[in-house]
RNA sequence: GGGCGGUUAGCUCAGUGGUAGAGCGCUUGCCUUACAAGCAAGAGGCCAGAGGUUCGAAACCUCUACCGCCCA
C-alpha cells in the first residue's frame, strides 16, 4: 500500500457495483422493504452541485438500509425537461439556420431523440460516478412508453372526473420560449422602475383623471378606469367616460373594491388583456379586453401605430409620446417585483389564453389531510406549515405548452361531431361517438406533470404490477425544500387523486448548496462549483464528505467550501494510511476468536465505539446525516487514531491486534455510507471479497461498554497532555527522553506508565513519597508528575505555570461554590444534578490543593 | 404586506437547561519508521441586543436590530 492515498480506484468500484447489480432489488417478502425514487434530474443537464448533495444523501440512506437487512430498492432516471430540451436542440438546429417550424413536429421530435440519445447519459455517468447506488435495471425516462402511458392515463383519469379543464384565462406567458407556464415556474424580481403618472381627459374635455402605472405601454389596451367605491375623492366620477390618451378610445370610470386607494392617485387604469388584477375588474364590469401586446413581445395590430414595435421600445414611445402632447403629469421613482421566467429570465408577459389546468383547489383538501394526518411525514417539520399554507392559497395548475417536446395533450376534437374526449390509446383516429376523424390537442404538458406520476409510474403503473404493489407507496423521498411545490405537493396531489394512497410515506427536505460565504451560486456570480471537477480533483469521497458533514439537523443550507473537501480528501488519506499500518501489523496473525483478555486500553476503544454505534444510529434515525459523520469521523481520528492506535504500539497482545482490527472493521462500516469508495478499498484490501455494502452494520455489543476504562483513559490522557505541554512549554527537544517521578499510588498507575512513557517521551516512571526539588510538576486529580531536568529547573517561570493553573481551577471552583451554596439551587435542582457538582467540585479542589501544596514547596 | 430561517473563535459552522466545540486559518516545535494530506503544544469567545421563565439560559419565551430565503 502506497503512502499516500490514490482515489483513482474510484471508478473501478463505480463501474464494479453497477456491472455486478449490487443494487438490484426484487420482490423478497422476507425482507423489510425499502424503497426510494431519484428526484430525475434534467437530461439535459449535467450534474450540479446541489445534485451532488442531495445524490450523496439518498444513496448514504440506501447503503445504511441495506447493511441493516433491507430490500432496498433506489430507482433511478431522467426527466425530459420539455423547454429546456427544446431549447438546447432548437439553438443546436439554428446554428445550421433551421428552425423547428421548417422541419415540422415530427422531424423536429426526431432530432431531439437523437440528440437525447446522444448525449442524455451524461448525467447518469456524473450519478455512476459519484458512486450512487441505484438500481440501474430499473432505469426510467419520463418519456419511456410506460411513462407516456402512465400519463395518458392519468389526464384521462382526470379529464373524465372533471379535475382537468380547457379554460380561457390569464396566464404567465414567457414570450421567449413562445409558451405559457405555471405559476411557479415565475421568479418574482425587486427592480427599480417607475410610476408615470398619466392624464386621462373626461369625454367632455373638462378636466381629467390621473392614474399612476407602472406599465404605460398597456394603456392602448385600456378598457376603463376604476375607483375605489369608498373612495371620497372619486365618487363623482364614477360612471363618467374617459379617453384614453393617444389613441382617444372612450371608456368608463368604474367602481371596483379591489382598487387601493393608496396607490398613486387612487384611480387605476384597467387592462383587461395584460393583468391579472385588471382581467378580474373587466370580468366583473363586464369590459372589453383588448389584447395590444403579441405572444412574441410585440404590439399588436390593436397597438395601431406601435404595431411591431418590442413591447419595452413601445413603453418608451409611448412614455414620449405622452409628455409631447402633455398626458404626462409626473414620473416617480418605484420599485416592484416583476414577474420573470425561471428558465429564460424573460420578463413574463400576462396574458389571456385558452390553456389547459388541474383543478388543484378541489384536489388539496385531500393532499392537506393526509400530511395532517401523518400518513405523510415531513422532515423537518417546520415544512409542514409551509405546506399547509400553500395548500390553503392553492390556484388551479396550468399544464399546456406550446412546445413539441413532452407528451402530447391527449385530448381529441372530432372533426364531424365535434365530441371532445381524452384517451389513453396511443394513437386515436376516429371518433367513439360517430366514427369521424378526429384531431388531437398540439399543445404538450408541463414536463412537472409526468414528474408527478413518478413515483409509481416507474413501477409500471397504471398496471397493476406486483413491484407496484411491492414497493409502493415508496418509503422515503429525498429532495431539497425549493422543490417542494414543484414536486413535492404535485406528487402528493396525483397519488392522492389517482391511487387513493400517499406517494410516500417521508419526505426529508434539506438545504440548498451555497457558496463558502452563505452566497447562491450562480453563473453571473462567477461562484458556481462544479462537483465533477471537484471529484477529479480530490475525489468522490472527499465531496461527498463536504457537502453531508456540513449538514446540520435543521435542515439549513450547506455552505460549500474547497477548504472543507480538501479536509474530505484528508480524511481519506488518514484512514488509508490508519489502514495501511494497522494490516500492516495484522498481517500474519490469526484474529479469528475473541480475546479472552482486554487491555484497559482496548477496552477504552472498544467502548468508545460502543458510545459512537449508539449515536450514529441515532442520528441515521432522526435524519440528522451531518451530525452522524462527524460523529464517526472524531471517533475515528481522534479516538482509535490519535490515542489508540499511538497505544497499541506498546506492548501489544492478541488482544491489542483483535482490537485493531475489530475496530478499523466496524469504523468501515460505518463510514461506508458516506465515504463508499475508500472504505470499500480498503475492505477489499483487508483481503475480504466482499462488497461493503452487503455487510451487516455493527451490532451493538453491550457487554463492551466499559465506562470504568473510559474515565480511566482520560485521567491517563490528562497526564500525558500535563507533561507534553511541560515539554512544549520548556522548549524541550521531541529527541530528548525525561524521567518522571510520580508522587501517588503508583500501582494505580503501573498498567498505565508504559503508555506514559511511549506518547509523552519519558525514559522512567519511578515513585517519591514526597516532594521533589528542582523539579517541574504537573498535577492530575490528587496525584503529581515530577519532572526534573537537567540544568537549572527555572523556579519563577515554574511558579507562573502553577499559578495560571491554580487562578483557572480557583475561577472554575468559585463557580460550583456559588452554585452549592445557593439554597434554592439545592433545594430545586434534580438531586443527581446536585450530587454530580459535588463531585465535580471535589475532584477540582483536590487538584488545587496539590497546587497550594506545590507552591508552597516553592516558596510561594 | 405575510411567513420561515439565521446571528456562537479571524473565516465556515456544530452545539441535547448545568460557566462553550470542530474544521480551516494563526503561533510554536517536530520529516517521532501509518499518515507533513501528518503529529504535538498553544493563542483566540461578555454565544447580536434588551426583557422574561428558571435554582441555573448560548439553548426555552417575548420584543428589537441586522442578514438571507419563500409567498403575495
Amino acid at each position: 500500500m502506497d503512502a499516500q492515498y490514490d482515489p483513482s480506484h474510484e471508478l473501478y468500484w463505480s463501474k464494479k457495483w453497477k456491472e455486478d447489480h449490487v443494487f438490484h432489488s426484487e420482490i423478497d417478502e422476507n425482507k423489510p422493504r425499502f424503497s426510494m425514487v431519484i428526484p430525475p434530474p434534467n437530461v439535459t443537464g449535467s450534474l450540479h452541485i446541489g445534485h451532488a448533495l442531495d445524490l450523496s444523501l439518498q444513496d448514504a440512506v440506501v447503503r445504511y438500509k441495506k447493511m441493516n437487512g433491507f430490500n432496498v430498492c433506489w430507482v433511478p432516471g431522467t426527466d425530459h425537461a420539455g423547454i429546456a430540451t427544446q431549447n438546447v436542440v432548437e439553438r443546436s438546429l439554428l446554428k445550421e439556420g433551421i428552425k423547428r417550424q421548417d422541419i415540422g413536429r415530427e422531424a423536429f421530435l426526431d432530432k431531439v431523440w437523437e440528440w437525447k440519445d446522444k448525449y442524455g447519459n451524461k448525467i447518469l455517468d456524473q450519478i455512476t460516478r459519484l458512486g450512487c447506488g441505484v438500481d440501474w435495471e430499473r432505469l426510467r425516462f419520463t418519456m419511456d412508453p410506460v411513462c407516456a402511458r402512465a400519463v395518458r392515463h392519468a389526464f384521462k383519469e382526470l379529464f373524465d372526473q372533471g379535475l382537468i379543464y380547457k379554460g380561457h384565462y390569464m396566464i404567465n406567458w414567457c414570450p421567449r420560449c413562445g409558451t405559457a407556464i405555471s405559476d411557479l415556474e415565475v421568479t418574482y424580481e425587486e427592480e427599480d422602475a417607475h410610476l408615470w403618472y398619466i392624464r386621462y381627459p373626461f369625454e367632455d374635455q373638462k378636466g381629467f383623471i390621473v392614474v399612476a402605472t407602472t406599465r404605460p405601454e398597456t394603456m392602448l389596451g385600456d378598457t376603463a378606469i376604476a375607483v375605489n367605491p369608498n373612495d371620497e375623492h372619486y365618487q363623482s366620477v364614477i360612471g363618467k367616460f374617459v379617453l384614453v390618451p393617444l389613441i382617444g378610445r372612450r371608456i368608463p370610470v368604474v367602481a371596483d373594491e379591489s382598487v387601493d386607494p393608496d396607490f398613486g392617485t387612487g384611480a387605476v387604469k384597467v387592462t383587461p388583456a395584460h393583468d391579472p388584477t385588471d382581467f378580474a375588474v373587466g370580468q366583473r364590469h363586464d369590459l372589453e379586453v383588448i389584447q395590444v401586446i403579441g405572444l412574441d413581445g410585440r404590439m399588436t395590430d390593436a397597438a395601431g401605430k406601435y404595431a411591431g414595435l418590442d413591447r419595452f421600445d413601445a413603453r418608451e414611445a409611448v412614455v414620449n409620446d405622452l409628455e409631447k402632447q402633455d398626458y404626462l403629469e409626473k414620473i416617480e421613482p418605484y420599485r416592484h417585483a416583476v414577474g420573470h421566467c425561471q428558465r429564460c429570465n424573460t420578463v413574463v408577459e400576462p396574458m389571456i389564453s385558452d390553456q389547459w389546468f388541474v383543478k388543484l383547489t378541489a384536489m388539496a383538501p385531500e393532499a392537506k389531510r393526509v400530511v395532517e394526518d401523518g400518513e405523510i411525514q415531513i422532515v423537518p417539520d417546520r415544512w409542514v406549515k409551509v405546506y399547509q399554507d400553500w395548500m390553503d392559497n392553492i390556484r388551479d395548475w396550468c399544464i399546456s405548452r406550446q412546445i413539441w417536446w413532452g407528451h402530447r395533450i391527449p385530448v381529441y376534437t372530432c372533426q364531424e361531431c365535434g365530441y371532445v374526449f381524452a384517451s389513453e390509446e396511443e394513437h386515436v383516429d376516429t371518433c367513439p361517438k360517430c366514427g369521424g376523424p378526429v384531431k388531437q390537442e398540439e399543445d404538450v404538458l408541463d414536463t412537472w406533470f409526468s414528474s408527478s406520476l413518478w413515483p409509481f409510474e416507474v413501477f409500471g403503473w397504471p398496471e397493476q404490477t406486483a413491484d407496484l404493489k411491492y414497493y409502493f407507496p415508496t418509503t422515503l423521498l429525498i429532495t431539497g425544500y425549493d422543490i417542494l411545490f414543484f414536486w413535492v405537493a404535485r406528487m402528493v396531489f396525483m397519488s392522492t387523486t389517482l391511487n387513493k394512497q400517499v406517494p410516500f410515506k417521508q419526505v426529508f427536505l434539506h438545504g440548498l448548496v451555497l457558496d463558502e460565504h452563505g452566497q447562491k451560486m450562480s453563473k453571473s456570480k462567477g461562484n458556481t462549483v462544479d462537483p465533477m471537477d471537484m471529484i477529479d480533483e480530490y475525489s468522490a469521497d472527499a465531496l461527498r464528505y463536504a457537502l453531508i458533514s456540513g449538514m446540520s439537523l435543521g435542515g439549513q443550507d450547506v455552505n460549500f467550501s474547497e477548504s472543507r473537501i480538501e479536509h474530505g480528501k484528508n480524511l481519506t488519506n488518514k484512514i488509508w494510511n490508519s489502514a495501511r499500518y494497522v494490516l500492516n501489523v495484522v498481517a500474519d496473525k490469526d484474529l479469528s476468536k475473541e480475546p479472552e483478555q482486554l487491555s484497559s486500553v482496548d477496552r477504552y476503544i472498544l467502548s468508545r465505539l460502543e458510545e459512537t454505534k449508539n449515536v450514529v444510529v441515532q442520528c441515521f434515525d432522526s435524519y440528522d446525516f451531518g451530525a452522524a459523520l462527524r460523529e464517526i469521523e472524531s471517533f475515528y481520528w481522534a479516538d482509535y487514531c490519535d490515542w489508540y492506535i499511538e497505544m497499541s504500539k506498546v506492548e501489544p497482545t492478541y488482544g491489542t491486534y483483535w482490537t485493531l482490527r475489530h475496530v478499523l472493521e466496524e469504523s468501515l462500516k460505518m463510514l461506508h455510507p458516506f465515504l463508499p469508495f475508500i472504505t470499500q478499498e480498503v475492505w477489499s484490501r483487508i483481503g475480504f471479497d466482499s462488497y461493503l455494502v452487503n455487510e451487516t452494520w455493527p451490532a451493538p455489543r453491550k457487554d463492551f461498554v466499559d465506562s470504568v476504562a473510559v474515565e480511566r483513559l482520560s485521567v491517563v490522557k490528562d497526564a500525558i497532555r500535563g507533561i507534553r505541554n511541560l515539554r512544549a512549554e520548556l522548549n524541550v527537544k521531541p529527541s530528548q527522553r525525561i524521567r518522571v517521578l510520580l508522587q501517588g499510588d503508583l500501582d494505580s498507575w503501573s498498567e498505565f506508565i508504559p503508555y506514559i512513557k511511549f506518547l509523552a517521551r519519558v525514559e522512567e516512571v519511578s515513585q517519591t513519597a514526597s516532594a521533589v526539588e528542582n523539579a517541574y510538576s504537573v498535577v492530575v486529580g490528587t496525584d503529581v508528575f515530577y519532572v526534573p531536568l537537567q540544568g537549572i529547573v527555572d523556579i519563577e517561570k515554574e511558579k507562573s505555570r502553577l499559578l495560571k493553573q491554580k487562578s483557572d481551577l480557583e475561577n472554575r471552583i468559585s463557580v460550583y461554590d456559588k452554585r452549592l451554596q445557593n439554597n434554592d439551587f439545592l433545594n430545586k435542582a434534580p438531586k443527581e444534578v446536585v450530587e454530580k457538582q459535588k463531585e465535580e467540585r471535589q475532584a477540582l479542589e483536590e487538584s488545587l490543593s496539590q497546587l497550594v501544596k506545590r507552591l508552597s514547596e516553592l516558596g510561594g
